[in-house]
RNA sequence: GGCCCCGUAGCGCAGUUGGUUAGCGCGCCGCCCUGUCACGGCGGAGGCCGCGGGUUCGAGUCCCGUCGGGGUCGCCA
């Protein structure tokens, strides 16, 4: 090592001592006869001190030096308590210029607020801040955090392709194309689920990964075109062991920011989630559960209340909002594809307010306050309609509410799982809603193809497909879906049963998923996994809203890369030599 | 794909009802300064106001288009 000491480790105990040390300057302060250098490398920060001038005064920022020097205890007056270094500094006797810095895009100044695509362009400088850095490091601990957790529990890390065939998984793919079979292209993996699957066929029994994941999608503060997951799969398992197992390995996480998760998690039905907050992703760091109305107006005479569902969440003090706000509120209410939000207010002197008051009869309002737990000075806002959009949109309201009145602590963690959505759901659906159904028929698969049924739904899945709950369950913290998983099928018989609801022919499914269905022929063990996104659980854990913190050097929006500017045009030559354009036989 | 916001010096921003020479802070360059630690002082350089068109005697400012960035809804099993 060019160095004989970290920087950021010297204390009182190494006065006296010669060292060499080697970083960057962070800092110069030039006094004329003495001059100050912050010298910052990964340990940390330290104080040298020049007392040549003609040495001094060619350093600049950045500029890549190694120092020898005497590391001597600073006089009382200057200590420096603000620095874990700062009761000594390195009195330099020599400096060597390691490597000169051109002036800075910006300054690497942990007070200087810079603008993100700036400090994308410049990631490598971006991460010389300690803040940038630290997200990186805290990265590197989660991941062993989870390995450490796997190993111990004899789990076997595997690699599976990134270069791969096509399948109708749920998102859009990334294509390459295969220069040796001019037409044919492969496809970057959405996820290893199929993969992880044929692993449990082979014997592995407990496999794992922290596997990059691609889905070209339009992006969100909260996606990348690429991301990773921990991704885990065993056999001969149940729900409560997959379960057990990744509470370990989030404790084991969370540990690091010295937070103890509570477990048990606790659980809650998909039914419930929906129901209570509007959401299949409810943040628990708040109360102010919707208020189901839809019995409570059954007989109302109010139009807009003669609905398939009403529903209510209360804002708290939110009577004294001025016109302006509750106008924002159906601007809010319109931006989510709604008509509008109702709402009442609770005048202090007990009188109702808001255009909807009037239309209720006496008795509705005479009760009103007593259903939806509302005290003089409250709003509350209702949803009429459709069940699943109006429960939405009383679950965003609820949500807006929460931040607003500061009820969302980014220290606190409230942990769920939420468990038993549904199997199927109306293709309709999936389709209204712009989804891609994987087979022809009346239903699609909430989850996946290969979730299995709950136990008790084994029977009617195929007759009553509705009513039918997946042996699927969802990790969720403070609103976010952290990951998911499921038990899958793994007998023949269930999985075309399946197919078979989904509308998928045993020939369609053969060739979309033939290697699949061929392997459990062989003797396909019962098994389960999950799979949880690293990348908003090292937000999360870094206390930083977006995911590009997280992320050595992620993408901005349109998933261009602002640092090697890709995605780039290619040549005329690598175009032909691809086979990008050949001819070839569509795929069915 | 819809809607909203932002593009002004290397970085972060201001710029009035459209009106002379477009400012501020940081950074940068030069000089000075022997105890600073977000050092300080004096001086200086640095602008296709994202791009294209239009309105106007006159556009950083108004209008249309376009590109880039951010957010949000759709989408993301």
């Amino acid at each position: 090592m060019i160095r004989t000491h970290d920087a950021g480790a010297l204390r009182a105990e190494h006065v006296g001592q010669t060292v060499t040390l080697a970083g960057w300057v962070a800092s110069r302060r030039d006094h004329g006869g003495v001059t100050f250098i912050d010298l910052r490398e990964a340990s940390g920060v330290v104080q040298v001190v020049i007392r040549d001038d003609e040495v001094a005064h060619k350093l600049r920022n950045e500029y890549c030096l190694k120092i020898t020097g005497e590391v001597v205890r600073r006089e009382e007056r200057n200590v420096n308590p603000n620095l874990p270094t700062g009761e000594v500094e390195v009195v330099a006797a020599d400096v060597v210029i390691l490597s000169e810095a051109a002036p800075l895009p910006f300054p690497i100044d942990e007070h200087v607020e810079v603008g993100e695509e700036a400090r994308l362009r410049h990631r490598y400088l971006d991460l010389r801040r300690p803040a940038p850095a630290a997200a990186l490091r805290l990265r590197s601990e989660v991941n062993k955090a989870a390995r450490d957790v796997l190993a111990a529990r004899n789990f076997v890390e595997i690699e599976t392709p990134t270069l791969t065939r096509s399948t109708p998984e749920g998102a859009r793919d990334f294509l390459v194309p295969a220069r040796l079979q001019p037409g044919s292209w492969y496809a970057l993996p959405q996820s290893p689920q199929l993969f992880k699957q044929l692993l449990m066929v082979a014997g592995m029994e407990r496999y794992y990964q922290i596997a990059r994941c691609y889905r070209d999608e339009d992006f969100r503060a909260d996606r990348q075109p690429e991301f990773t997951q921990l991704d885990v799969e065993m056999s001969f398992v149940d729900q409560d062991d997959v379960l057990a197992l990744m509470e370990e390995v989030l404790a084991a996480m969370w540990a690091l920011i010295g937070h103890e998760i509570p477990r048990p998690i606790p659980r809650m039905t998909y039914a419930d989630a929906m129901s209570r907050f509007g959401s299949d992703k409810p943040d628990l760091r708040m109360g102010l559960e919707l208020v189901e109305c839809t019995e409570y107006f059954r007989d109302t005479t109010f139009r807009v209340f003669r609905a398939p569902y009403v529903g209510a969440v209360l804002m708290p003090g939110g009577a004294s909002q001025p016109r302006k706000q509750l106008d924002a509120w159906q601007e809010f209410a319109k931006q989510r594809g709604a008509k509008g939000l109702a709402y009442v207010l609770f005048n202090e002197d007990g009188t109702l307010g808001g255009p909807v008051a009037k239309n209720l009869s006496e008795a509705e309002q005479a009760g009103l306050a007593a259903h939806v737990g509302a005290s003089a000075g409250d709003c509350v806002f209702f949803a009429a309609g459709p069940v699943k959009s109006s429960r939405a949109l009383l679950g965003a309201a609820r949500l807006e509410i929460g931040r607003r009145a500061g009820m969302l602590d980014d220290s606190v963690f409230a942990f769920t799982w939420v468990v038993d959505a549904p199997l199927f759901e109306p293709s309709s659906e999936a389709v209204a809603s712009g989804d891609v159904a994987v087979g022809a028929g009346a239903w699609t698969a909430v989850h996946h193809a290969f979730t299995s049924p709950k136990p008790e739904f084994l029977d009617t899945f195929d007759t009553d497909p509705g009513s039918a709950l997946a042996y699927a369950y969802d990790i969720v913290c403070n609103g976010n879906e952290l990951g998911g998983g499921s038990i899958r099928i793994h007998r023949g018989d269930i999985q075309k049963r399946v197919f078979g609801v989904m509308g998928l022919s045993a020939d369609e499914a053969q060739e979309k998923f033939g290697f699949l269905l061929d392997a459990f022929q062989y003797g396909a063990p019962p098994h389960g996994g999950i799979a949880v996104g690293m990348d908003r659980i090292c937000a999360l854990l870094a206390g930083t809203d977006s995911i590009r913190d997280v992320i050595a050097f992620p993408k901005s929006g349109g998933g261009y890369d602002p640092l090697t500017a890709a995605p780039a045009p290619i040549t005329a030559a690598q175009r032909k030599e691809a086979g990008v354009d050949a001819k070839a036989e569509p795929a069915s």
